[in-house]
DNA sequence: AATATATACCTATTGGTTCAAGGTATGTAC
DNA sequence: GTACATACCTTGAACCAATAGGTATATATT
């Protein structure tokens, strides 16, 4: 019954996160960095963020983690598997999506 | 204290309402379907997402309403105000500025 | 004439995401 | 030894949007 929708902009983080462990493994601490670097600070998100959703992309089975000690300090080093490569791909296309028809709406004939 | 700001992406069915508004004056149920066809289908926004804010941006003077009666029916027609002008503008840049963002994100080095 | 569908308005409730804030612990710089 | 950066994590609240419902009139269908 009260069964809800994403809202359709939603899994932006997921994908920005997936985009990241693509090109290499990284960890919770450094994709925060990361990911507000690679968008030109236009999108910063928190640890808060970030950390719930490796979990849940962990337990998914779309991310495999490893423990590094690093100078006497944990780290967790995550990467993709097949599945989180399926994944990036359709989170992917997605975006082109909804981003290609805001793009069309604001472009239409507004510019007269 | 526990102030919020509002998630990132937010605002898109607003902008895209207001970008709508801005090309004529429209009413609420003609939103839902212009906006479902000038995204090509991408977004497909709802009556319970569009009247809200309708209201809303009336509330605070970036609309205003004009009631007209169409064949026996009672039609709200919306339009831009100055301050409705600025605020579209302010919402396409910010838009501009985080898709932007994302697109370099995605296009970073991941193309090796 | 009755029923269904499309127009046109509206609201309340849920539900999912994100945000801020805090909480622990180790290493390094002052 | 105090402060700051690193590195992990969770809880709580806030917010937005999706579904679903609710009213009412016109038109098309049977």
């Amino acid at each position: 019954m009260g069964q809800t929708n994403p809202p359709f902009m939603s899994g932006v983080p997921e994908l920005l996160l997936l985009q990241q462990l693509a090109q290499r493994e990284m960890y919770g601490y450094e994709l925060v960095r990361s990911i507000r670097l690679v968008t030109g600070e236009a999108i910063s998100l928190g640890e808060g963020v970030i950390y719930p959703v490796l979990h849940s992309l962990e337990r998914n089975g779309a991310l495999k983690a490893k423990r590094k000690a690093v100078a006497g300090r944990t780290r967790v080093y995550y990467s993709l598997t097949a599945k989180g490569r399926k994944r990036l791909q359709r989170l992917q296309s997605e975006w082109q999506r909804i981003q290609s028809g805001i793009t069309a709406a604001l472009e239409s004939p507004g510019h007269a």
